[in-house]
RNA sequence: CGAGGCGUAACUCAGUUUGGUAGAGUGCUUGGUUUGGGACCAAGAUGCCGCAGGUUCAAGUCCUGUCGCCUCGACCA
């Protein structure tokens, strides 16, 4: 491609609402532009990225025997009925009506289409499993979208789904997948990602893990174990508790705290280390009325996806009501009015001795307590991870909590949705039995960006030659001088036989043209200029500057194809 | 949905306090000098100042409403 054709241009200066490496870089470079919050178009830079990912990821699908499909964007109301959906996710699945007044769709997600596809296809054991993939745009009315391509409301995502008769079946294909994701990450040349296991959210089912890409912006935390390689999303992940700070034990009495109403404060002004002190968290919870109060380790937090499957329904911190019987500062778990709360007591606590808590009375503490002397039927699993607590699994190294990116997931969901949507198949027996599935996904466009994210210079993005726009630049400076145009034609004209080769044909100075070669970011560059025809010989050189030579003229297209091999080995 | 911020040229932003002819840099067009890291000279084009009302002799500026975007929180297969 002539790069004086290329649609897209290129700002000096870094965009204003760029929120992100990706986010500049893109914008800057001319591969998108925003349309709305969350929405993009993508220029003929980002589609060639884009197509260049999805290529490697059908390749992978294909290799592991997924076979491509393509679902529609639209569906109707009744198929989200059958899985009970359509009422439960909120307000991000987009819904409306057609012409003739009937409830649809925007699809978000693609387990009712799959099962509508393939119930009327596999009735009987003999064919399974059943796997496919498609790639295709997701809609989700994001209530707020963020980071560039990062999170966005309208995206391309190859979304995977298999059909087994038995669960060794559904590991084995799981297995399968993983592996697969593997291949496709390094292949488009992530280094930093992890696989972790993961909550299973709105899909249901039995186990799932996401892959993350360690990475500063990434919105998810993910605990890791540094000594055994324990890891997992913070949502899900446990951790081994040190034991709090244990003082000569004192009688249980209540002491005068006025206006101290925090743990910080007990901290400060009693010098009481938070592991000492019970903390209450109050939550509602949808479809109860009592509210439920969590107590749990002053050093700890509450982790709210823990809790809301446990009370398996959607919770939100309560703000203090003027109704509320609760003396918000000092709730503790002693004397509360009985029968208006339900209690829940987080594993933090068990076997906490000499601990204080609140005395459900303004102005007041209680020390000396002990978890022991109350009755507590069951400690729950509530708290969320942090890195003062030790790996769960080699329970010697402390745990570190990173933020990632989740640039793919893998979901075993069993048979939620086989058994809602009522598909069956015929057994070896002559019996009918609900399939039971998995669910694949991998967003194209988070993985575009997630690449810049993790190589990039200040000058643009560093593209592995795996998903590179264009595999070389040949950047002609003076390209009025007549030599230099033949020969950048010349060179143009054989490169492109093999590869993707952009040549920079305007006449703009060297240090515009320089400058606009690192956003496109070829990984392989070749100068022809006046000099370079004088002293005979031509720059070759690599995006990240590692490689750099000189060459005869007549020898710049097998050093070029040599050092993009060299690089797609090593990337 | 709650809190805050911002909407002026293709991009980055002044101008709003104190109402008085619409600005700069970058980019773009034309001509010229340049040509290995955003070079220089000259000339030029580009604005529903987000939108709608209102106040005023006069509104980018003040008032009311509204829409959009960004950030934090809530939410998030």
């Amino acid at each position: 491609m002539l790069m004086s054709r290329l649609l897209g241009s290129r700002y000096k200066e870094w965009p204003a609402i760029a929120t992100s490496k990706s986010h500049g870089l893109l914008l800057r470079g001319g591969y998108i532009r925003q349309v709305a919050a969350g929405i993009y178009s993508l220029l003929p830079l980002a589609q060639k990225v884009s197509g260049k990912i999805i290529d490697i990821v059908k390749q992978e699908m294909n290799r592991i025997d997924f076979d491509e499909v393509l679902m529609p964007v639209i569906m109707p109301r009744e198929l989200w009925d059958e899985s009970g959906r359509y009422e439960s996710v909120g307000d991000e699945l987009v819904r409306f009506k057609d012409r003739a007044g009937h409830e649809m769709l925007l699809g978000m997600t693609h387990e009712e289409a799959v099962v509508h596809l393939v119930r009327g296809e596999a009735t009987t054991y003999a064919k399974y499993p059943v796997a496919v993939y498609q790639v295709q745009t997701k809609v989700r009315d994001e209530p707020r979208a963020r980071g560039g391509l990062i999170r966005v409301r309208e995206f391309l995502m190859k979304d995977a789904y298999s059909f087994h008769t038995n669960q060794e079946d559904l590991d084995l294909w799981y297995q399968k997948c993983f592996d697969a994701y593997e291949k496709i990450f390094k292949r488009v040349g992530l280094k930093g990602f992890v696989a972790v296991e993961s909550d299973t959210g709105m899909m249901g089912g039995s186990g799932a893990h996401e892959f993350m890409l360690l990475c500063e912006i990434g919105e998810d935390s993910i605990a890791l174990c540094g000594g055994c390689g324990y890891k997992a999303n913070v949502e899900v992940a446990n951790g081994i508790f040190e034991p709090s700070t244990q003082e000569a034990p004192s009688k249980q009495e209540e002491i005068a705290t006025p206006g101290i109403k925090t743990i910080e404060d007990l901290q400060v002004t009693f010098g009481m280390p938070a592991e000492r002190v019970i903390k209450a968290c109050v939550f509602d919870v949808v479809g109860r009325e009592k509210p439920v109060i969590v107590f749990i380790r002053g050093d700890m937090e509450v982790n709210e996806v823990k809790l809301k499957s446990v009370l398996q329904s959607a919770c939100f911190p309560r703000t203090a009501a003027e109704s509320d019987s609760l003396c918000y500062g000092y709730i503790g778990p002693i004397g509360l009015s009985a029968g208006s709360y339900d209690l829940l007591f987080d594993e933090s606590l068990q076997g906490c001795e000499n601990m204080v808590c609140g005395a459900n009375k303004v102005g007041y503490h209680l020390k000396g307590v002990n978890l022991s002397d109350l009755v507590i039927d069951k400690f729950w699993n509530l708290y969320k991870v942090a890195s003062h607590l030790r790996c769960p699994v080699c329970k010697k190294t402390h745990l570190e909590v990173k933020n990632g990116i989740e640039i793919g997931n893998i979901f075993k969901l069993g048979d939620k949705y086989t058994r809602s949507m009522d598909m069956t198949y015929v057994g070896s027996d002559g019996e009918a039995k609900y399939p039971i599935m998995g669910c694949y996904g991998i967003g194209i466009g988070r993985l575009m960006a997630s690449v810049i994210e993790e190589h990039h210079d200040d000058n643009g993005p560093i593209w592995p030659v795996s998903i590179a726009p264009f595999a070389v630049q040949i950047i002609a400076i003076d390209f009025r001088d007549p030599n230099v145009r033949r020969l950048a034609l010349e060179l143009y004209d054989s490169l492109r036989e093999r590869v993707d080769v952009l040549l920079d044909d305007r006449d703009l100075s060297a240090g515009v043209q320089f400058c606009e070669a690192d956003l496109v970011a070829a990984p392989v560059r070749v100068v022809i200029s006046p000099k370079g025809i004088a002293s005979g010989d031509f720059e070759v050189a690599t995006r990240d500057k590692q490689t750099v030579c000189r060459v005869e003229f007549g020898a710049i297209c097998s050093t070029v194809l040599q050092l993009l091999d060299v690089k797609s080995a090593t990337t």
